[in-house]
DNA sequence: TGAAAAACGGAACATCGTTCCGTATTTTAG
DNA sequence: CTAAAATACGGAACGATGTTCCGTTTTTCA
């Protein structure tokens, strides 16, 4: 691979995520390309339509998001990693509010997404929580699915009126984690 | 007001009505335009900018929503008139999911949409709900925001895969509003 | 080092929201 | 009823945007 594709390729990533986390995902894609000291030409050669370059994004982020993991869990003991991770997630749902709509709206370009978020952050968290509550700080009655599925849903809500609600709910929730460790619900 | 501007204000909005529900609201302008047989101009005279338009169409689907609410309390016993109208605002709920990324873009052409939804719809739930409790047909310890934030939560969810999974669950719900009639949590 | 291959940049095109103005319709004064 | 005034209409024209195209530049490799 040419040296310059490669170039413009992480350029054109790297101001795609930044111009769409501040203008939102409809932003001109001229501007994408000027930020990345690019033409419209190289944008179009590398990412055909608009929705292959958010694809490519999103993409880019669920990595992000799924490779903090193994990190977190090197790093702390289980709880303070599952907790830690859990946060990042949200941050990531948070941010990728705004994509939302695009991704539902039906447009098969985004479909494969769905299976790609499910196939990296499933077994990202898994091992999180199995260790959590394999050291007995988490409750054995969640499944990874329960959280991602909870969490996801406190953030993108469209009744989050400001004011951080979404950050103290999640914080609630993982907090909530910890009860009943020894208490199942089963 | 002449009657040339009558006809094409209602024109307008049916046709604007029908081409959001099949195209989105993305939906050229012209081809509502066309569709109400009269020119760009006449649209733009009646309504501004487009989300004038949006915002219209919105605000007459509140309308028939919560004039719903009277006649199906007039036409049925309590409980069954309470169901009806929450299936109507599931209904009205799902139909405008397409709109709610819009309706939460921060357009200030919006922002008086929300409190024209709740000044409508409150007034409208409040009598079937107050009426279903007196009857002893539906628990005493839910309130009407309760209700409209969950039913709203559950049509609204970015999880429902197909199949209906949203009817279901606003199904159930309505159902469980039925047990403990008798046995408040309170 | 010099073609050949590959990629680049940005002008050009199609389509969209929006504006503008000459024309047609409706109202109203006499 | 009629003619002038007021109002509204239609659609061409404008600016911005996504997308395509091709002459030019850069990179590769023999």
């Amino acid at each position: 691979m040419r040296i310059d594709v490669q170039r413009n390729l992480d350029a054109l990533l790297q101001s795609a995520k930044a111009v769409f986390a501040t203008s939102g995902v409809d932003a001109p894609v001229r501007e994408i390309a000027e930020k990345a000291g690019v033409g419209v030409g190289t944008l179009y050669r590398h990412f055909p339509e608009r929705s292959d370059l958010i694809a490519a994004v999103f993409r880019h982020e669920i990595d992000a998001c799924a490779d903090a993991a193994p990190i977190l869990a090197a790093e702390h003991p289980p709880f303070e990693a599952l907790a830690k991770w859990l946060q990042r997630y949200a941050a990531f749902i948070t941010a990728k509010r705004g994509l939302a709509p695009a991704l539902h709206s039906g447009n098969p370009a985004f479909a494969p997404l769905r299976g790609y978020f499910e196939q990296r952050v499933q077994p990202a968290v898994r091992p999180l929580l199995e260790s959590a509550v394999a050291a007995g700080e988490v409750r054995s009655d969640v499944d990874a699915d329960d959280i991602l599925g909870a969490v996801a849903s406190l953030c993108s809500s469209a009744y989050n009126d400001g004011a951080g609600r979404a950050e103290r709910m999640v914080a609630l929730f993982i907090d909530g984690l910890r009860y009943g460790t020894h208490l199942s619900t089963k």
